[in-house]
DNA sequence: GTATTACGTTGTAATCATTACAGATTAGGT
DNA sequence: ACCTAATCTGTAATGATTACAACGTAATAC
């Protein structure tokens, strides 16, 4: 079945199964958009009306802190999660306010013990006009 | 005389000279840890007492509309300011907060027309535990 | 099978950064 | 020294996130 990705999705890491992570999960692996947290309220709440608000939090807290979703602040007002998600960097039309991927071939952003710090994420950010707002089909 | 550093640099981009703009101007040039607004309100109302914060706020925006300052949200919760400054990255110690500078030589990271999209703003964002934290100096 | 316990969920209230706004003040040109 | 537009100030509103306490649930202990 279906669920079953997602369950054992959860299970492989020690996460505890429950509906609303199974909920959380699945969309974030079925809208790759970047969603902010009420963007997956939202959406998840139509037909799960008992849904919380704070559980959506608690889910992506738990997520990111497994790895398996990625919380971008590119957006400087609101978290975005991505999920899952080899390494890629992120993009923002500041006219649409979409956030794009971008794959930059041969650049290693990685791999930089620089002067002693330990890193452990690696993010990409870059700012400015969409091709659609370019063009003049942006939202 | 110093102010007229200042003076200058706002004179010069056609800004108009306030003392609250010399004075967050001359905070950011002497203070390169990459304050928070509050950061600054807090350290120039000692001196000035009739500050306001939204004017901190003001003078941020007109200052980084016109390429003085460089706004960052690698902390997500809130905006950090880096005054004028070489193109250069960003690591977030998430032990002690302090957001330190990466110089990485040789690494392009600007210059990408990706896919028709216009690049305005580039960031190289790496969290981890900084040295001093992995030393156990940390703040 | 029932009691115990730990963990998850929910709703509401608090927090905190940022923005909106309206009235007082000031910079820069006359 | 005026005038006017721009700026500054204080307070109130907004919006995302977190804190917290009551409730539900599911596994474990007896
Ligand atoms: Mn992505
Ligand atoms: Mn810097
Ligand atoms: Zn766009
Ligand atoms: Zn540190």
């Amino acid at each position: 079945m279906d669920t079953g990705k997602y369950t054992g999705i959860l299970r492989e890491n020690g996460i505890k199964v429950t509906p609303q992570r199974l909920e959380v999960l699945r969309f974030l692996d079925e809208n790759r958009v970047h969603p902010t947290a009420d963007d997956i309220y939202r959406t998840l709440k139509k037909d799960n009306p008992s849904l919380s608000k704070t559980t959506v939090y608690n889910v992506l807290d738990i997520l990111s802190k497994y790895g398996l979703v990625e919380v971008l602040t590119i957006s400087g007002t609101e978290s975005r999660y991505d999920y899952g998600s080899t390494r890629h960097q992120h993009f923002l039309c500041t006219s649409c306010g979409r956030i794009v991927d971008i794959h930059i071939k041969g650049l290693c952003m990685d791999c930089m013990p620089e002067k002693g710090h330990k890193v452990e994420e690696v993010h990409g950010y870059f700012k400015g006009t969409c091709r659609d707002c370019l063009k003049g089909i942006g939202a």
